[in-house]
DNA sequence: GGGATCGATAACTCTTTGGCTATTGATCGA
DNA sequence: TCGATCAATAGCCAAAGAGTTATCGATCCC
């Protein structure tokens, strides 16, 4: 039952994973070297990071030299979107109900 | 640098807790049991799970009797909603910027 | 060509976490 | 009152995951 948003969740749940991402947005595209300046972790956590941010679609890589740039995709953001929006559906759905039952009953 | 949104995403990036915290949001207020009952693990790992859940904020505990009612509380999402509306405007911020760039150039 | 830099990978450690079983406390019903 | 049921807690274990250092391949520059 390990559905698509679980990758995304997932990724998205570590403070040091989510600040790079954080950072890409803010700031756009950043090579290797900057983000782990100001990162706090190593250069290869920090790469290790990158590499399941993209896994999960969040940032794109380009190859210059031998700089990597990386880049937040904010696309890939959307499937949290729906899904807090399909649980407000389903809530809403829910006090929908409640509210034809009420009116059922006013009857 | 741990903010609010660390135990939001955290929480709801195991993929049994979430599929918990969906149903809550789909069918409303459920007991223990019933949780239990479809979630494919052992019901103390669902009160493990509905802790969790309550203390980030997602869900609300009503005790009947010796059975405990759990139920969904969609506002706690709101963070979750901030963070994404963020990124965008952080995004969209930096376009804006490249937009008046090129205006500049173009004077 | 040879040293320096950049970023990825390998190999390891340590902590966190999600699961289990067993048990307890509390409430219900016969 | 006594057995059964409900949910929480305790205690344990195995897997995952975030960090480290060491190293390698590739590119740059002198």
């Amino acid at each position: 039952m390990t559905n698509a948003h679980d990758m995304l969740f997932r990724t998205l749940a570590d403070p040091t994973r989510r600040a790079i991402f954080e950072r890409l947005c803010r700031e756009g595209e950043q090579t290797v070297g900057a983000l782990t300046a100001q990162s706090g972790v190593s250069q290869p956590a920090v790469s290790k990071h990158l590499g399941l941010l993209r896994q999960a679609g969040l940032v794109r890589d380009r190859h210059e030299g031998r700089q990597t740039h990386y880049s937040a995709q904010l696309a890939a953001l959307a499937p949290l979107t729906d899904w807090t929006n399909q649980m407000n559906a389903f809530w809403q759905s829910r006090f929908d109900d409640l509210e034809n039952l009420l009116k059922r009953m006013d009857q």
